[in-house]
DNA sequence: CCTCTCTTTTTGGCTAGCCAAAAGTATATT
DNA sequence: AATATACTTTTGGCTAGCCAAAAAGAGAGG
């Protein structure tokens, strides 16, 4: 059984392989991820690389190995099916979840979330439009395509926030931006460096740094 | 924000208090419930007394003060209704999630405990029977009669199971006794240490110490 | 009152994690 | 090639909890 500290580390690490896109992740990057100085990291780093968790080239940063990327899904998996499960059956603000699950993704069983999976009827993404790993650690691959990136007159449904900040994810709630939610591209101005687009027959403007956080899809009822 | 191992401390003597009904718990006896050694428990006893969570007479044995009563009585709640909810939402096995709880009490909110509570419509009982302290604090109080002590004749209904031992509770389920499993006293033999009883049309002995755990109430439908 | 036993407390030592700060390494710049 | 800067690792020290074993206290029986 792993502990609570080293869940957080494993998380971590699968958290910042996936969104930098960067091979090994140094040790500072990931001791600023977990809110602990450099060196706390350094000792733990040497801790799990020899339990085999990681590939750490000493100065060169760390990767997770195949047990420890087994293990860090298996804590997102846990993470954002907890996530879902506050929202759709408990009845929670989807934008208050993720601390909750922060504590108790260490918590509950494999028995538990089976039975939440079931319940919840095999979610493939959580609140936010992450993919929820599958049980046996496959992880449901999706294009990317963002918001900004978008042309006038596309049509296109908000598939995930990537921006996970209280603040940020307080103000999308507020104005329906949220994973389903369908957008009709009015305008985009690139010196102004903004975005316009309507939702339920109100208009929305949005600077393109934040709309790069917006994952969409094409909608499906394209116009 | 109390640590997991506080809590477990709390906790421990709150069910020690009131199942043994003797006012100090000596040192030795709450480190048996905790599995750890007498020189463990003695030390922590102490920083929780000079932290006010209880009144250690020094070879005398310990009390829960009034805020150690409030912070264990917080933490029986959170257990009980993850147990009933653990049950009654997710449709687990109710001899089986007393461990489940042992952990997700730690680790829930009381935000997500009261979405809990009003999902299951503010039960008063756990699933063995436990009452379920209300969110001030307030723990229902029943009178309790033993099923070892009912006379032949007698209608009683199951109220409460309080030995929790995983064996216990698996016999109990297999034969249908769970709270509110309705009974008729069919004999006792004082000499044999038996009693025998009738259950959903099937019959029943049980040694008088075993039905001595099981607490009972006056069945509505009394004959 | 003394002693024997049982229990509690104290002491010394361990691991997991953390921080602060010193020491070491890599890299960019000159 | 030499040095300055940035980053990483090491070192020394801290807290929470645990154990084992020594020391101290309480209570019973002679």
């Amino acid at each position: 059984m792993l502990t609570t500290t080293v869940e957080n580390y494993l998380k971590a690490l699968y958290l910042l392989e996936s969104s930098d896109r960067e091979q090994r992740i140094p040790t500072g990057q990931l001791a600023e991820a977990l809110d602990i100085t450099p060196g706390s990291a350094s000792a733990m780093i040497k801790t799990l690389a020899e339990a085999g968790f990681l590939d750490h080239e000493p100065h060169h940063g760390v990767r997770l190995s195949g047990s420890g990327m087994a293990a860090a899904i298996r804590v997102v998996r846990r993470h954002r099916i907890v996530e879902r499960f506050l929202v759709d059956i408990l009845g929670m603000n989807w934008s208050e979840v993720h601390e909750e699950a922060e504590h108790l993704e260490h918590a509950v069983s494999d028995r538990v979330i089976e039975h939440m999976d079931r319940m919840l009827g095999h979610p493939t993404v959580d609140p936010h439009g992450d993919p929820i790993p599958d049980a046996g650690g496959q992880v449901p691959m999706r294009q990317v395509r963002h918001l900004a990136g978008c042309a006038v007159g596309d049509r296109v449904t908000i598939a995930r926030l990537a921006d996970q900040h209280p603040r940020f994810l307080r103000f999308a709630e507020e104005h329906g931006l949220r994973p389903g939610a369908v957008l009709d591209i009015l305008d985009r101005d690139d010196i102004a460096q903004s975005i316009t687009f309507r939702r339920d027959d109100q208009n929305m403007v949005l600077a393109l740094e934040p709309a790069g956080t917006i994952e969409v899809a094409a909608s499906p009822s394209m116009g």
